[in-house]
RNA sequence: CGGGGCGUAGCGUAGCCCGGUUAUCGCGCCUGGUUUGGGACCAGGAGGUCGCAAGUUCGAAUCUUGCCGCCCCGACCA
């Protein structure tokens, strides 16, 4: 490939692309747009997966599953959803293939053609909301709150490891309530939940907001998003709750008799978290050394890496690592023991550091008779000599320390990248001199927010929850305004 | 779909402008040995439709035309 790199962003992407091969999360595939996930990668996504889980479970949340295809004529139900999406649907038309009467391959069977179309499912609102129409009939089927884990198809224009693949996996949570208050405080309760879990597991530090009209779901009331933000001062959104208002139970007539024997449309909530999170880990923390991760989701914790000279030393240390590796298996900490002989010392601490292990153990027969180990970490780099004794506990205390510094750095520089600018020519140089977000006033019409996004690439992030009210200028009409509102890039 | 860059061994590349024996180098791989506290070293070895097709030429990785593929930027979007 070329080295030319054209711009920052080009750049930028290099890096972010050379973190995820080198660090062995996932590689391209066959079909353009899709992408392998590679065994590590995809320990990396079951923690997090599993954490996410618990959390679902936690609040009441149960586990189902939904068909992987949808018919054509359920996502035109709900008239925003279909505007939304239909131009990135994936589409099946046929159900068999046959040899090629003319040569050598085979072709689509014209004979096999579906009656009504299927479509890959973009997202599953549409075939769940035809699902619970047999599943609600009374007060007591709700709230009904369910959650899939599952992959969805939106056939973008372009994609990038991660951030925007062609097929993604996530989850996808849908609930629905009695009560618009009700559904309202799930549809929070949600962003909470995803903000909490960015925070204290991603140790990425998240902003909690409504989007406005023009950036809401399709087919949503409101949509609430924690949004992220990257080492090159752009944002990314880490994930969405929607409230969904009584669109869907009208679209699919799902109603419900509540105590009073009165017939009334149930209200819905949607939310969503996806394999982008490991790309918002990828760029939040690496770098140009290779991955960082949290240690409360890195797949693996702690390496032990022996350094010895001759076979005799080799066995006194792999006696010794296996020791210490099960004491702080013991202790619940994810921990390898590399004895591989095959690569030398030097080479495993590159790779560990490209694979973003939190800390590593050496130890070499120098330790042995000391009775020490060389700790290192990856986040800082910082070596220490450390005695055996209580070395558990020190590993356990470092890996809490690690998670909170890696959390404390994101936010130091994310708050550092939070700006307000008070008029057109100071949002555009910050813009492109600083990146980040800018804090500004916006007169609230979605044909402001076009004209911005025209001019300067920058979208509305979100409208901050609790923001403070506050009497200005927008910054592109002059027109008046009562509040500030996030701009940014986006990925 | 537009703009830019590129396609030479598993990976990364030189050579191309200005055509000329057997296509360069590094990593990786195989064999043997020495090594091992930050990506080891020595010796030997295997590995190639130079993206595909046509054309020009005595002769094409190199020039011309067409096609295919990939990456980056933009439009679309999580």
């Amino acid at each position: 490939m070329s080295k030319e790199i054209t711009s920052r962003d080009a750049d930028y992407a290099q890096w972010y692309n050379d973190l995820i091969l080198k660090g062995g999360l996932a590689d391209y595939s066959a079909v353009k747009g899709c992408m392998v996930i590679k065994p590590y990668g995809f320990a990396l996504w079951e923690k997090m997966q599993a954490a996410l889980d618990q959390l679902f479970k936690d609040t009441g949340h149960e586990n189902a599953y939904f068909p992987l295809f949808i018919p054509k004529s359920f996502l035109s139900r709900e008239a925003a959803h279909v505007e939304g999406f239909a131009k990135e649907c994936a589409v099946v038309t046929h159900y068999r293939l046959k040899n090629d009467p003319e040569g050598g391959g085979v072709i689509v069977d014209p004979e096999a053609k579906l009656e009504e179309e299927l479509i890959v499912r973009p997202t599953s609102e549409t075939i769940i909301w035809n699902t619970y129409k047999t599943w609600i009939q009374s007060y007591r089927d709700l709230p009904l709150l369910i959650n899939q884990w599952a992959n969805v198809v939106r056939w973008e224009m372009r994609t990038r490891l991660f951030l925007r693949t062609t097929e993604f996996l996530w989850q996808e949570g849908h609930t629905a309530h009695a009560t618009a208050e009700e559904a309202i405080a799930e549809t929070r309760q949600m962003l909470d939940i995803y903000a909490d879990f960015a925070e204290n597991y991603m140790a990425v530090p998240v902003i909690k907001g409504v989007k406005t009209a023009n950036e809401r779901f399709a087919g949503a009331v409101d949509t609430y998003c924690i949004e992220a933000m990257m080492q090159d001062g752009k944002a990314l959104q880490a994930g969405t709750s929607h409230f969904l208002g009584q669109n869907f139970a009208k679209a699919f007539d799902v109603k419900f008799s509540d105590k009073e024997n009165k017939l009334d449309y149930v209200w819905a909530t949607s939310w969503g978290v996806s394999t982008r999170l490991v790309g918002a880990l990828v760029m939040a923390h690496s770098d140009d050394d290779g991955l960082i991760l949290p240690p409360r989701i890195a797949p693996l914790q702690v390496v032990i890496v022996p350094i010895y000279k001759g076979n005799e030393q080799k066995e006194a240390l792999d006696e010794k690592g296996k020791e210490l590796a099960a004491l702080l298996k013991k202790a619940g900490i994810r921990v390898k023991f590399d004895s591989n002989d095959n690569n030398r010392p030097g080479w495993k601490f590159a790779q560990y550091e490209l694979k973003g292990v939190p800390v590593r153990i050496a130890m070499g027969l120098r330790d042995l008779q000391n009775g020490t180990v060389e700790v290192a970490r990856r986040d800082t780099k910082e070596k220490s000599s450390l005695p055996m004794e209580g070395l558990t506990e020190r590993i356990s205390a470092l890996l809490d320390k690690i998670q909170q510094q890696l959390y404390n750095r994101a936010l130091t520089y994310r708050d550092q990248h939070i700006t307000r600018a008070d008029n057109w020519n100071e949002f555009v140089r910050l813009l492109d001199e600083k990146g980040g977000f800018i804090s500004a006033h916006w007169d609230g019409t979605p044909e402001t927010e076009e004209a911005i996004k025209e001019k300067t690439k920058a979208t509305i992030r979100c409208v901050p929850l609790d923001n403070p009210q506050e009497e200005g200028k927008c910054i592109l009409t002059g027109r008046p305004s009562r509040e500030r509102v996030l701009f940014a890039r986006a990925y």
